[in-house]
DNA sequence: CGCCAGGCAAAAG
DNA sequence: CTTTTGCATGGC
């Protein structure tokens, strides 16, 4: 395990809860465990600028820093966006939070597989995928077997059925048609990462089962994409209780990163929100 | 058992 | 164009 020191905080455990990744574990012998693409991560936290990582210095700066969105500085966002109290206290609350750079495609499915599921459910559709569809990977830290998230032709060959199996219920055919999409190469999330926000926006909401709400969680946590506000129950929340009716966020620069920490305070506070 | 879940497409008004 | 409705299944 190599040391890092960090510029700004990272907190592995908030991200984990942040509703953002479904995948990340904590594997209760102080270590987590990240997957990005087809690498591994396994890390200790000692403290929010301290952390132990298995891999090495040039793969963190070249794989790991991007991923954790280590360059960008949230409290100067925070500063600078007409700050309202109840934000100042969700970004303290909250601090440690990144919004993480994912694989376009595991966020694609993901979150056409997330509607009317709560976290709990959409973390266990997401592993019985992985474990039935993704590629079975031998990590080098004697902790067993990792299975990476299924690649395009993968989820396409699974069927609706194999789909089913996995607990996708209605949302089993979104997922075949965006799988085949991508892998026939009719939809290129790849070059998609060219696109300005407006029309990378219109492209997502092309696939079947993709509506405004997972076309800003793609845009938010797959590129990067930081004016991205998606809106569901909780952040409508929010605006209820917080913000008498009137969400200020989208004028916000770094709306998408803010707005993350409004929602894992939420979320960490259901009584105060839950009607 | 009943209720709701990081919504969406299709039908109806 | 805006509003309503049906949707499969797991978690609690």
């Amino acid at each position: 395990m190599k040391k890092i020191k960090l510029k700004y905080a990272l907190n592995l455990q908030k991200i984990m809860e942040s509703g953002q990744c479904f995948r990340p574990v904590n594997l209760k012998n102080g270590r987590y465990r990240f997957i990005n693409g087809n690498r591994i991560l396994y890390c200790r936290q000692e403290s929010d600028f301290d952390i132990f990582v298995s891999c090495g210095r040039e793969e963190w700066d070249d794989v790991w820093t991007s991923y954790f969105d280590l360059d960008n500085d949230y409290d100067a966002l925070c500063e600078a966006s007409e700050e309202t109290e109840f934000l100042k206290a969700a970004v303290e609350y909250g601090r440690g939070i990144r919004v993480l750079r994912q694989d376009p495609f595991e966020m694609l499915i993901s979150f056409i597989l997330s509607q009317r599921k709560s976290i709990p459910a959409i973390r266990t559709a997401i592993e019985k995928l992985c474990d039935r569809y993704g590629e079975a990977v031998e990590t080098s830290c004697e902790m067993g077997e990792v299975r990476l998230f299924p690649r395009p032709e993968a989820l396409e060959h699974a069927g609706t059925e194999g789909l089913l199996s996995c607990g996708l219920g209605y949302r089993a055919p979104y997922v075949r048609d965006a799988a085949e999409r991508v892998s026939h190469g009719t939809l290129s999330l790849r070059e998609a990462e060219f696109l300005d926000d407006s029309d990378l926006f219109q492209l997502l909401c092309t696939v079947h089962g993709v509506g405004e709400k997972v076309a800003c969680c793609v845009m938010l946590f797959a590129y990067g994409r930081y004016e991205s506000v998606p809106s569901d129950v909780w952040i409508q929340r929010i605006v209820e209780k917080k913000y008498a009716g009137e969400a200020p966020f989208s004028s916000w620069r770094g709306a998408g990163i803010l707005q993350q920490y409004l929602f894992y305070y939420a979320l960490k506070h259901k009584e105060e929100f839950v009607k």
